[in-house]
DNA sequence: GAATTGTGAGAAAGCGTTTTCTCGGAGCGT
DNA sequence: ACGCTCCGAGAAAACGCTTTCTCACAATTC
């Protein structure tokens, strides 16, 4: 049994005694319920702010079988961007009074099941950010984790709410940009292999290259990060392009930084976009041209889909697919009109 | 008690029922207490994973009376520094197999007793981010709030860990170094005024004013953001300074940003330093002067603070006092010469 | 005035674990 | 062979709460 090794917390049972009554009556007058006396209700709660009684939430959650938490797992908490959805998730669940659990998975896969397995079971539900986590595991994984909201990735059972942004779509709109802009010669600095979200660019590129056959674009391996775009200034200059297409704004002030230290002008020399709109992207120099995501709503949305869950279990108007997230073009100064052009 | 409304989750009684045995057997098996004959303890274990068995943490919680999860409260989870913290303590904790909760104050000081109140019950120990908390506030919380680690706080009473970062010894060392570089006309651009480490800044101002008599400094008012960094650039120019000591990077950031726009030169017509050395810090245009604060590793010092208090309780060899970290001068392009300097 | 309903509060049964207590049985010494 | 110790496993209490069940007592009705 649990030895309480310092003076045991004040419990229930205490104002019980405190109050004269029973722990059922404190428990009842604790909770609202009217079918107590007033003379007594108000005699538990006497007793209850004089020896400054705080229901212990771990017997309760016990007692209810929930635990007003949910949690979270996101592969990496210096990312701009699941600090974003962490932040509106976490303040979206404030409002209705649930608390947020977090898990880093590190971008290490195989920790995602575990950690994605240990949170639930804390919780009263799961939001999943497993980007680099196999299809299959993912699969497998999902029924033991509901109620569960999902990050940027789907399963083929259609009660699970998925949160998506089009990557492909924000990717093309922002090719589009550049060439509109006279740019014919562009590059791709893409992210992580195994990442879903690139594969999704990816796939959004080979779209707009089947729609404009006359403009070149090349592959260029990258990263997620300000390193990586900074280490990829040579391979960019090797590359010709005027155009480049960063994976996220980190990787494009990256980028940034590493053209301003050779002199290369933005967006007079080369044209530079980046994606996801982070806070940042307003601030650069110059102002990063990105697409934005509505990263903290989606957070948001993802608590709201989790509230409907959790509450209303039967109901499932959620049905009709996943939630896609249109990322905007939001033009800046750091792309311009290509050289040589008039 | 508590009615589980789907199918019950598997439990204890499952696996005893499955083997043959007690749920004490399956408890001591599961925990491996060695007591068990080794063969029940195989068919135990068998028992376990045929059944996917996963052991309820609240009721696990509810008899050991610990939770493994610790709680962090914070005044603003946009705020780049409690980005850094919340993800070094949560790396660390990690390691030693705790989780954490976050509880997001949005900088309403009145709700940080609440929620520290609540997020603390819910674990095992608290990192206070408290910022705003009037002293007397703080001070008769603590006690409830045990064991605790503070953030930039401090109690009277020595048993409360804590972590101070020494922004006086910091912002003096900016000036020093502005100072160094011919200028002698500075301005300080203010964080919000209720800050606690504002108030640090100041008063190592103050020493340094004490300390250079011919320096013109000027205060300027400002806040903890980019939009402020941008909105002060009017007050900035006029106040005819030279030398911007920024409240932190975000501050400067948008002050950078407001500048160029301005056509202003950074470093050449004027030099801006900012605090915190947010990882940002390394990549703007011109690369951020500032005094770079460990804060992941202040995050990861906490975990290890609040880890000592709930492991050996008796043990206090942190009773002397405050760890102090210092700002390190990071000299980065943001910072040069005064204007009509050789 | 006796039977019936209603009301409010205590007793007790969970919720799912861990751990103490207890006890049957095997092993050992005399 | 008897009694003692030791060991392993089940019974049961405990953790702190909620909620059903139950029952005493008062208030109504015929």
């Amino acid at each position: 049994m649990g030895r309480r090794a310092t003076t045991r917390r004040i419990g229930i049972a205490d104002v019980a005694l405190k109050a004269g009554v029973s722990h059922a009556t404190v428990s009842r007058v604790m909770n609202g319920n009217f079918t107590v006396d007033p003379t007594i209700a108000e005699r538990v709660r006497a007793a209850a702010t004089e020896l400054n009684y705080q229901p212990n939430p771990v017997g309760r959650s016990l007692a209810l079988g929930k635990t007003d938490t949910i949690g979270i797992v996101v592969p990496d908490l210096s990312n701009p961007t699941f600090q974003a959805i962490l932040r509106g998730l976490s303040m979206a669940a404030a409002q209705d009074g649930y608390r947020v659990l977090i898990a880093d998975s590190s971008e290490v896969s195989s920790e995602e099941a575990i950690l994605a397995g240990e949170a639930r079971r804390r919780c009263d539900g799961l939001v999943l950010c497993a980007p680099r986590m196999a299809d299959a595991e993912l699969e497998e994984l999902a029924p033991s984790l509901q109620p569960m909201v999902l990050i940027n990735r789907t399963t083929v059972d259609t009660h699970t709410p998925s949160l998506m942004v089009d990557y492909g779509q924000g990717i093309r709109e922002l090719a589009e940009h550049l060439v509109g802009l006279g740019h014919t010669r562009l590059a791709f600095l893409a992210g992580p292999a195994r990442s879903a979200s690139n594969g999704l660019r990816l796939a959004g590129l080979a779209k707009f290259t089947a729609a404009h056959p006359g403009i070149e674009l090349q592959m260029l391996d990258g990263g997620s990060t300000f390193e990586a775009g900074h280490q990829s200034v040579d391979a960019v200059l090797a590359s010709g392009a005027t155009g480049i297409l960063a994976f996220n704004d980190l990787v494009a002030m990256g980028l940034l930084s590493g053209l301003h230290e050779r002199g290369v002008r933005v967006p007079e020399d080369m044209s530079v976009t980046g994606f996801d709109d982070i806070p940042f992207a307003r601030y650069t120099t110059p102002t990063l041209t990105t697409a934005a995501v509505p990263i903290t709503e989606l957070g948001q949305q993802a608590w709201h889909r989790m509230r409907d869950l959790i509450r209303n279990i039967p109901s499932d108007e959620a049905a009709g697919g996943p939630t896609v997230f249109e990322p905007k073009l939001e033009v800046r100064s750091s792309s311009g009109a290509a050289p040589g052009t008039a």
